[in-house]
DNA sequence: TTGATATCATTTGCATACGAATGAATTTGG
DNA sequence: CCAAATTCATTCGTATGCAAATGATATCAA
């Protein structure tokens, strides 16, 4: 090796590789900081509503009844997680739930009147909510951001 | 249900602003999908501990004994949250905790030799998940959202 | 010094999130 | 047609995640 005494050192000395794992660098560990920016972000904009709640009353505003099963497939959520979401917004009477008439094994989700007035009052606030949490970026950077994270999501 | 057949809400429909919203395309929403399917990533690969508990142990790797509050802010987890996985880790001899001898609100969280090495063999796993996690990106494309992501972390 | 503040940890309550098991209803394959 | 497989919903258990309240201790300021 031609006069790489000194930067072999150096690089040996900053790269044991096993000792240099940085936590602070990997990709799952800031989109889990990057997450809760965005939720409390939302949670500062739409306090009485949480971030999956609003995605299903959004999405039942854009394709009307459907299955709560279904529903869940929509806005990815499992089985289990998407009953609680859909328990809660009944209680506040926000949905209503009807059993299907020919398949009996489906629960039928539907907005309520309620439930239609507040996603339309509140899509405005979120349009502000995606603007806020991205206003880190420059316009062109959140373009390419918004590209790239769609290919790992 | 009562009554009869659906009324077709036709509530002549054409606001192009409310219309318009995509959840889909929203950013808090495709975060939560990528950070799921990062959880999903990293489960596959390292079954018996969560993102949490990694993270918990690779930082006190890192910086070796601190307290139970100032390895939340340095996780980025509240005071709460972290209590949790830090007596989960020490429900399983990975971590043990001492008070602080002078600051007697302090509680002092080291690894012990088992959670040692196991943060040890661990970390080559972890490199392995930030992979397969960007993996639907090109390295290029992987640097500059990662360039990216900091930002809005 | 002491009274007000601040910090650290804990607890409670609520809300995702998911694996696994279960029961009911439907669909499929032979 | 019927048995097996699949689908839909529910329940249970475990694990974040955060707000708010509390108690103990430490620090600061008058």
């Amino acid at each position: 090796m031609s006069g790489g005494d000194n930067l072999l050192k150096l690089v040996e000395a900053e790269e044991p590789d096993d000792n240099d794992y940085r936590l602070q660098e990997q990709v799952g560990f800031i989109l889990r900081k990057a997450h809760q920016r965005h939720v409390s972000i939302f949670a500062s904009q739409i306090g009485d509503l949480t971030p999956p709640q609003f995605a299903a009353l959004a999405k039942l505003h854009d394709v009307g009844e459907t299955s709560q099963n279904q529903l869940g497939t929509l806005i990815a959520m499992d089985a289990a997680t998407v009953k609680g979401v859909i328990d809660r917004l009944k209680a506040r009477g926000l949905v209503d739930l009807t059993k299907h008439e020919v398949d009996k094994r489906r629960l039928l989700v539907n907005l309520t009147p309620e439930g239609r007035e507040a996603i339309e009052r509140l899509i405005p606030l979120a349009r502000a909510i995606t603007q806020e949490t991205l206003a880190p970026l420059t316009a062109k950077e959140a373009a390419t951001f918004m590209r790239l994270l769609a290919k790992l999501a």
